[in-house]
DNA sequence: CGGCAGTACCATGCGATACAAGGTACCTGC
DNA sequence: GCAGGTACCTTGTATCGCATGGTACTGCCG
């Protein structure tokens, strides 16, 4: 066991079906690579990740025909499979997103209700 | 199969992790019991949820200490399962709490940057 | 009075998915 | 050529939302 401190807490959960759309939205400013994704999510936003978690997800968004991949030479190191949006997959973050609305605002409304101040 | 459009959508996933934490936000104001909470989360949140998901829900809540629970006779039907918050289901709410703030920052961030428009 | 709907509880099985662990291949530096 | 970093991938496990189905009590209506 001995969980680093990422996956122990409840965040680990909430990452669940928020995630794949959070690299989609990243894939809407341009095309990027796993490795690279994993970084992002890690250092910029928190959202602390691992390979395990990302690989089977963009495997799955590739079978949605969400995403396309290109495989392009490195300078240094092992090619890279790099991700782009599809039109569909461009939809399906647009669909997330106006559902993720209505409910960040069901959570925060049950939330941050102080009603019982005692 | 036939998913009546609540589940089968992206929100299904949506709650994991998040749910339990509702109910202790419903049940922060007073004992509630299952049923009323199903309704309120259906009705008045649009978080749709049936029973099978609240009574495991509960069922974990009563395990992990984060909820007690009486009975009590009902004039019409069926005796009640009252639930109410514990200190420590308390505190479990307040750290989620903390948490939800910088996730759900970092899911605007990612999904509001409306920077590629075409 | 007997069935049916509504209320209220609960358990089981399935599917989705985050994560750890482990494996392969390429490149650079020693 | 071997260690370490980069980069890819697969498999297994645990979690949890949900559908389904089962029990028991109450009240309505035929």
């Amino acid at each position: 066991m001995v969980l680093p401190g990422g996956a122990r807490s409840g965040v680990s959960q909430l990452r669940r079906g928020i995630l794949q759309f959070c690299v989609l939205a990243m894939l809407r400013d341009g095309e990027k690579y796993a490795f690279e994704l994993v970084r992002e999510l890690c250092d910029a936003h928190g959202l602390v990740t691992s390979e395990g978690t990302i690989y089977p997800l963009l495997s799955r968004l590739r079978k949605e025909g969400w995403v396309n991949t290109v495989w392009k030479e490195s300078d240094s190191g092992p090619p890279r499979r790099y991700y782009t949006l599809t039109p569909t997959g461009r939809r399906a973050l647009a669909e997330f997103a106006e559902e993720w609305g209505p409910f960040k605002t069901a959570v925060d409304g049950l939330l941050d209700r102080e009603g019982s101040r005692e």
